[in-house]
DNA sequence: CCTCTATTTAGCTAAATAGTAAAATATGAA
DNA sequence: TTCATATTTTACTATTTAGCTAAATAGAGG
């Protein structure tokens, strides 16, 4: 079994399952009106939610017969948590990682091959 | 063939690959640099350099029979862009969103198709 | 009970992929 | 040319997964 972040990347990684967040962004869904805008079946939707369920990017409550399915951002935080440590090669007007390890590099006086570590 | 997206979520759902990252937001790399680490065989390395490649998360150059690796922003800032969508259920004070939604629900009226009661 | 609706589970196929070992390729050096 | 090093490519295997259909489950209501 793969760790918590990979299996929330994975169920990222879906481009029905990225349309079901979204949708699940705006409020919460039944299964069917998840299913509603795809060309798939309602198995085949529930299955995605289970994938998404799994990687707690959704919740499932039961309501009758109905199980509304709702975000759960936690997981989406994990995520951008993880960006953190890359976040620094875009955030000032460094848009190669060279020009910021030359920029640093030429800052503390050292001209060697590349073992430098910037942080 | 996915699209771009769907590609830099499925390269990030590896521990391995995010590791080889990592490694290379501290400096350029070479194939049997990054595998070093690793209990892996250095095709596996490849492949999974090939899948970074892929999705535009690393370079390669060519340097003598080595083939120095680099790590691309680029596919890291679609995904941090991706999230933007989301940061509004985080970026307040707002745990859950449901009491994201209650709140805006509240101020807005309703909407139709989406009032069961959530609890 | 039975039926209707909503959803999940089971069983299948096809495609993708992580891993291996071994062969092939590319470059530098003797 | 030959050897050594670095890396990729080529089969091949095993696992995972997206999709389907059909059957099973769950609750509402007659």
């Amino acid at each position: 079994m793969l760790d918590a972040l990979s299996q929330t990347f994975a169920a990222l990684a879906d481009p029905t399952r990225r349309a079901i967040l979204q949708r699940l962004s705006s409020g919460e869904a039944t299964v069917g009106e998840l299913a509603e805008p795809f060309d798939l079946s309602l198995a085949t939707v529930s299955k995605h939610l289970k994938v998404l369920q799994h990687a707690r990017l959704v919740s499932q409550t039961r309501n009758a017969q109905w199980r509304p399915c709702r975000l759960e951002v936690a997981a989406l935080r994990e995520i951008d948590g993880w960006m953190d440590q890359y976040r620094r090669f875009w955030a000032g007007s460094f848009e190669r990682l060279d020009d910021y390890l030359e920029a640093v590099q030429a800052g503390e006086g050292n001209s060697g091959d590349d073992d430098q570590n910037p942080d």
